[in-house]
DNA sequence: AAAGCCCACAACCGCCTATAG
DNA sequence: CCTATAGGCGGTTGTGGGCTT
């Protein structure tokens, strides 16, 4: 037996919410308060899905949802954390206030991703492409534990997913391998980043936050003093990397042929060459697109 | 002026876990 | 314990407005 849909979607509305929606569905929710939202569009009179009445309340009728652009603070937090948790909006938009994760998901996807790109293209342009140590990357992954649920836990991460802030991570880890402070506690090939694992909290508890607190800061300093500097001489050992190497190798190595710099078609420029175990990635980055520097607006 | 393109973001979708019965 | 359902999450798509040609 398949799984039930959420509602029947015979003659729901569909597409953008009208301000008359929007009334009914906040007026009817600061009576009745949030809930049992497969119930709320017939008790409220609108023809939409639960689901789709849950979002739109969550992420833009919300009276404490904050609106505007997101300042360069903002900005910088959303970098710091996504280098450390990965692309779990939801907590990440825990630590900006009025923030929803789809905002932040939607953010990171057009404006920071290909900011942070051209942002270490620039760093070490011979160099690059960076080599990437998904097998180090995975491995610390694989020993932390998400703050609450089980689905939120970091996921291993795969070639031609997010190929950009493993880019990151691996520049960060590199570095902190290599810096010579003591305020790192540098673990090459198994601590990814340096950055101590998510193990021993969870959001219930208070070190959750101070855990992050503290890897912000480890992440602040390593921005603010320029310990970015791309290496490359990593090896991939695990089989399924490999594989997955392969798979991208062989389906996605075809750049189009257009000049498009949109942030979609930047998915499609990507490829991946595997090299004596290494993988190499690859990109193209417009000249006049690249900032002096990351931050700069 | 109009047609086509690009981009930002709102909204949807599928999948997952938690939980009530 | 099992099943159905609700709620929540991240990935993806669609749309509308602005920009370019």
């Amino acid at each position: 037996m398949g799984r039930a849909p959420c509602c029947e979607k015979v003659g729901l509305k569909r597409g953008r919410w009208t301000a008359e929606e929007d009334r009914i569905l906040t007026q009817y929710i600061e009576e009745h308060g949030e809930g049992s939202w497969r119930s709320l569009p017939k008790n409220a009179g609108l023809l939409r899905c639960g689901k789709s009445c849950r979002l739109r309340w969550i992420n833009y009728l919300r009276s404490d949802v904050k609106r505007g652009n997101i300042t360069p603070q903002e900005e910088e937090i959303i970098v710091k954390l996504h280098a450390v948790l990965g692309n779990r909006w939801s907590v990440i938009a825990a630590h900006l206030p009025g923030r929803t994760d789809n905002e932040i998901k939607n953010y990171w996807n057009s404006h920071l991703r290909r900011k942070i790109y051209c942002f270490l293209k620039s760093l070490n342009d011979s160099s690059f492409p960076p080599t990437i140590d998904i097998a180090a990357i995975n491995a610390s992954i694989s020993k932390r534990r998400a703050p609450t649920r089980s689905n939120t836990a970091p996921k291993k991460l795969e070639l031609g997913n997010t190929k950009e802030v493993i880019m990151l991570q691996q520049t960060i880890q590199k570095n902190n391998n290599n810096a010579n402070d003591e305020a790192f506690d540098s673990k090459p090939g198994s601590e990814c980043l340096g950055l101590e694992a998510y193990c021993e909290y969870n959001d219930e508890e208070l070190g959750a936050y101070e855990w992050l607190d503290d890897e912000i800061m480890k992440l602040s300093y390593m921005f603010e003093s320029g310990m970015l500097v791309n290496y490359g001489d990593n090896n991939i050992n695990d089989e399924e990397v490999k594989k997955s190497v392969s798979y991208w190798n062989t389906t996605a190595t075809t750049p189009p042929s257009s000049s498009s710099s949109s942030v979609y078609d930047w998915h499609h420029h990507h490829h991946m060459h595997l090299t004596g175990g290494s993988v190499h990635q690859w990109d193209l980055c417009e000249q006049d697109q690249i900032p002096s520097t990351l931050w700069g607006r």
